[in-house]
DNA sequence: GTCTATAAAACGATAGAC
DNA sequence: GTCTATCGTTTTATAGAC
């Protein structure tokens, strides 16, 4: 399935990778079953990744960090309603957890619950990723007349909310969890904009 | 460090493995380490769990649920003021990441994440301790006149944000996540206990 | 840059003595 | 119920031809 020719060797291998580490954890994975999926032979994988196994985990981190930024600024850009963008969010989450049979969800949750305590590289690395995600996010609420403080708080805890919705719903096999935090997290986004009183909530 | 005498060997093996997987994960974690750390010999292991590691692991998922659910009982109990409990719950929570090196938070959520698309008996297991901690919470807020459904919602949701903040705050090596996140979950158990107007915001 | 053969160690699990 | 020796497999990593 696959490995067609056009795409380069090492982006299949950390393709490949990702998919394997997200789905059954970064320790469980075998490096051959990462060179099977592939299609790319033993020696290539320590041609790309001289660090082995943890160098090419590095990658995947770092690749899927960048890609979760840029579905962030693909929701929340420019003029966009960040409430609406929320909803939509959210309702997308949902919809993929689904239809991949709530294998997909977040791409590096689970190396990083794994490596946090053992592996100080990979750990720094899926700290910076989680913190360019909600620095992306903070930035268009503040666009959009937000408290940069109340900001940061909102996507800290709709960071949380996604992320433990996601965990949530993997081991229930139900979308469910994701819905419902995400009004929530609606409800967050427009408190967040829009202030209701002198003395708020927090 | 410890294997006292008084302690049976299958709750030692148990204790070990559930620090271990804790940590590092379940797949990252060999059979010989639990063994050592347990001073056990390898013959008992398969005495006690004659399904081996997978059913090691089942045990360290039911029993760490069960403790779990007898500390948010601790919490949650009788008379106590759902708010102030967890205005306690999540201090305690941010109190105890940081006195452990960030290492101890969600005692089966690394196994869970692992699992979940792999091992069907220990994601049953892991729903099961999920579940399990939500109802005890959601029924101290009927308990104290909230809405069922509002309340099986507002549980979800705190759980959303324990373990979202726990993998970030380990990640980070910070208890910030946690301390956010509980005000905002204040916030919520507030909300739900006593409901602001006719329309709400869910 | 690709590929294979192989090394060296660790893995989970078992058998059988005690 | 405890303990050890060991089996068979799989692991990560390397060496070296192409």
């Amino acid at each position: 399935m696959s490995s067609g020719s056009s795409v380069p060797t090492r982006q299949r291998l950390v393709t490949a990778a990702a998919e394997l580490f997200r789905r059954q954890g970064y320790a469980a994975t075998g490096i051959k079953a990462i060179l099977t999926a592939a299609g790319a032979p033993y020696g290539s994988l320590y041609h790309f990744f001289p660090g082995g196994k943890a160098e090419l985990g590095r990658a995947v981190i770092d690749e899927g960090g960048l890609a979760y930024r840029a579905l962030v600024e693909a929701f929340y850009s420019g003029d966009a309603d960040p409430v609406e963008a929320t909803r939509q969010f959210f309702d997308g989450g949902a919809e993929l957890l689904e239809s991949t049979g709530y294998a997909d969800a977040c791409p590096i949750a689970t190396i990083a619950g794994e490596i946090a305590d053992t592996h100080e590289p990979m750990r720094l690395a899926a700290a910076a990723a989680f913190a360019s995600w909600m620095s992306t996010f903070a930035a268009h609420l503040v666009d959009h007349g937000a408290d940069p403080d109340q900001a940061a708080a909102a996507a800290l805890e709709l960071f949380c909310l996604v992320e433990g919705a996601f965990l949530l719903g993997r081991t229930t096999r139900s979308a469910e969890p994701v819905r419902t935090v995400g009004r929530r997290a609606v409800a967050i986004v427009a408190e967040t904009l829009n202030p209701t009183s002198t003395t708020t909530l927090r």
